[in-house]
DNA sequence: TAGATTGTTAATCGATTAACAATC
DNA sequence: TAGATTGTTAATCGATTAACAATC
């Protein structure tokens, strides 16, 4: 087709979701390989062999982020772990709330990790008069019937919802109504929302499912032997 | 075929990975749904449109954990739950030990839950001095010194690793010649173990690359407009 | 009985893997 | 150049969905 001029519309095709579950750990090796073995080129067989994936099937996924690798060397690793970080959205942090600052959400609020993942956890909220007024790791923990006007106001993109199951749709819809775009959902209960906002469901049970089974799976085999 | 009388070995059909996933949240439901609601009977359409999943997807999973219902009036709620609990092996408990007294090795280990999921955190342990000998959640933070011995003395099942990568596979590799039989990793790295160790990667990352890219896709669809 | 729901078998869809061409 | 590695197109595999029969 010629280039008539006008601006192209790049096509929308679906990103398969295991891709991008994949990319943040392409990321996260490829960093240390940078860091560490201070590593220029690296090949997809490589990768494949050491995260435990195949070879092709990185290639496809790093297809998919838009890199190109050049026959015989492979891929500038410096150049990978910035197309990786821009594809994802990481290379500008996103502002965040966190509701629910109990054992799992003062955890959160307390990792620092996250800034390398374009996450950046602002403040805590929760009811508990006894946490209200403290900070975790720099992070102050404000009253919760502060959320929706701060959402508002300082535009908040992403709200981590670490509250009980009870709660959690009840506070879903608070983020939503001030205006949040995506929730990070660690509470166990399937929320409800807008097709326009974005959800993620973290559920450690259902990991801990997988890993349950197999383990009485390998256990009975061991005892059937 | 006729029975023989011979003792039948179920033959091994692989489970697949996305069922044993949903399960529990199946499960998490369920129990809600029978603690709340005083459920007696619940159909697939009804759990599927409370967890968006398709209807038929929920009644396939639930024949793989080998669930039978009532046509007309759906499946026994105690009783599904139950064939959850036994299938995933969450009926009697499993001792675990974790590694790695950190932000988030501190919520695992004060978190109460996970006795719902037939995981029983015995103990942490770290090298830190600070953290040795105290407390979380009531379970004691002992000194890594004695990981090796204890896992093998209390024959220990299962090990959480939440330690930085940099020492992941140094603890992995003490843990397996301790003779664990899974490890839940929520460390940054890949770990090598043997064949017949059972790892499971957790990790957040993941998670936030999907929702990360959906959001940026998301804002830039809306700048289009 | 009629109809809702389960159970089962078949069709579809999408992700993974394989095969091969292109290229440095 | 030869060969290793990327890039691309096709085949396979497995999970999801659809269609329909069975049953309470």
């Amino acid at each position: 087709m010629a280039d008539t001029g006008a601006k192209m519309v790049e096509p929308i095709k679906a990103i398969p979701e295991p891709t991008l579950r994949r990319l943040p750990m392409y990321y996260q090796y490829l960093k240390r390989m940078h860091e560490e073995k201070k590593l220029k080129y690296i090949s997809c067989t490589q990768i494949g062999n050491d995260l435990r994936v195949q070879p092709i099937q990185v290639r496809k996924d790093l297809q998919v982020a838009n890199a190109v690798g050049k026959p015989k060397t492979g891929y500038d690793v410096e150049e990978l772990i910035g197309i990786i970080e821009s594809f994802l959205g990481w290379n500008n942090s996103t502002d965040a709330y966190l509701v629910g600052v109990g054992n799992l959400g003062a955890a959160l609020l307390g990792y620092e990790g996250f800034n390398e993942y374009g996450l950046n956890i602002v403040a805590g909220f929760d009811t508990n008069e006894q946490k209200i007024g403290k900070e975790i790791g720099g992070k102050k923990v404000l009253n919760i019937s502060k959320l929706a006007d701060m959402i508002n106001r300082m535009s908040i993109k992403i709200g981590i919802l670490t509250v009980p199951a009870s709660v959690a749709q009840e506070i879903a819809d608070v983020m939503v109504k001030a205006g949040i775009h995506a929730i990070w959902n660690f509470s166990h209960v399937k929320i409800v929302v807008p097709p326009d906002v974005i959800v993620q469901h973290e559920n450690l049970a259902s990991t801990l499912g997988v890993l349950s089974k197999k383990l009485a799976m390998a256990l009975k085999a061991k005892v059937a032997e």
